[in-house]
DNA sequence: CGGATGGTTGAGTCACATCAACTAAAGTGG
DNA sequence: CCACTTTAGTTGATGTGACTCAACCATCCG
């Protein structure tokens, strides 16, 4: 078990990849650079996930902390060990592999979105999803509705691939419309309350307005 | 090993996932409808690819042929046995992680590209690429520069996060500038020839014009 | 108290989505 | 093998909305 503050790295593109993370708290930023130079944020993964499996002998991104993390590290070669000794079901791996798509899944669905406001609506859901699932574990009721944002608005908007412009004034335009309001910004990030969900998901789905 | 006529469903989103599927020679379509109803196209993947590796119990997409294909199913069950027994390395398994995890980033780079131009351009440098490397392996020199879509333009479109139209005329653009051109509808799909591959990866790189 | 970074707001342009109509091609059944 | 149906692709006209550029606040560093 390890624990780190934020803000800081936790393995870069191209490093050896030599262990395997299983976040127990916190959230991390995921991000890359292609050759072409093009950056792209790959996901916000938090508790619960896993970060750093990789086929390719080097991780493929750049993993940093936004918030303070713990994580529970697992070295890569010592993982085959355990598969052949029958200590580490292979169950085990194929939920892990799960995992890590369905990362990938959930960000080309949103890319896919046409709008952005179905894609910052989407992408609130999903965080909110992320965290009731995080606090059912650990608290079991959450005060519920609020949506704690570790990450700026430029890291949703290269995630979502807007401009911070229009990020910016896609969450005015949802504080206009009495879908959420800003609570404050504690610490790191933002944290959001969602005062109608309903239309948040409307918002979401539908593919105009 | 196993034979497939074109445009056969080779499994559904939501089927059990017995097997996992190594593709030998061809392409599939692989598809996905999110709970939202919004119709997403995941890849084209083709030879030396895997389809069907998944964590949880069901495959998460629909697989579709494009063209005949041959395949070479593996039981995951027997997949697992083979992992303890030493029969299969572990590296291999981390090979298929990492070609399904490359599909993805792929696709998740292309959508995060902002012009319509740019996306289609790089969709062709990533097909002309993997046909490179399949014929690398089959014929060693190709006629060269000829690119095979053996899907719709309305797939592409999908899997662009484009409107058809806009696919089409930039196309068209892309004939007008002489940069390729339509050899013909040779059976499934269409043919192109690439008259200008420098200016090609110029255009999948910049973001503007 | 500066300096840097992140966020907000405004004005203007261009390009993509949308709707609609039409052509081309491919698959279907007698 | 040819009418018929269906699907894929093309083209045009139009409006809107997101990007760009620019300047201005606010917030967090030291």
């Amino acid at each position: 078990m390890r624990n780190i503050a934020a803000n800081q790295m936790l393995f870069r593109q191209g490093d050896p990849s030599k262990y395997l993370f299983e976040i127990v708290s916190g959230t991390l930023k995921l991000s890359q650079v292609a050759e072409s130079g093009q950056q792209t944020i790959i996901g916000f993964p938090s508790s619960g996930e896993i970060v750093g499996l990789s086929g390719a002998g080097e991780y493929r991104y750049d993993a940093k902390t936004l918030t303070a993390v713990r994580l529970r590290p697992a070295r890569l070669k010592i993982l085959n060990r355990q598969l052949l000794q029958m200590r580490l079901a292979p169950e085990k791996l194929m939920d892990w592999i799960n995992v890590h798509e369905r990362l990938a899944e959930e960000h080309i669905a949103v890319l896919s979105l046409q709008s952005p406001l179905s894609k910052l609506a989407t992408l609130l859901l999903n965080q909110l999803a992320r965290q009731m699932k995080a606090n059912q574990i650990k608290i079991g009721r959450n005060a519920g509705k609020n949506i704690d944002l570790p990450m700026t608005q430029q890291d949703i908007a290269t995630y979502l691939a807007i401009a911070p412009e229009t990020c910016s004034r896609t969450m005015k335009k949802l504080r206009a419309d009495g879908i959420l309001e800003t609570i404050g910004r504690s610490g790191e990030g933002q944290l959001l309350k969602i005062l109608n969900l309903q239309r948040l998901r409307a918002i979401a789905n539908e593919p105009f307005l």
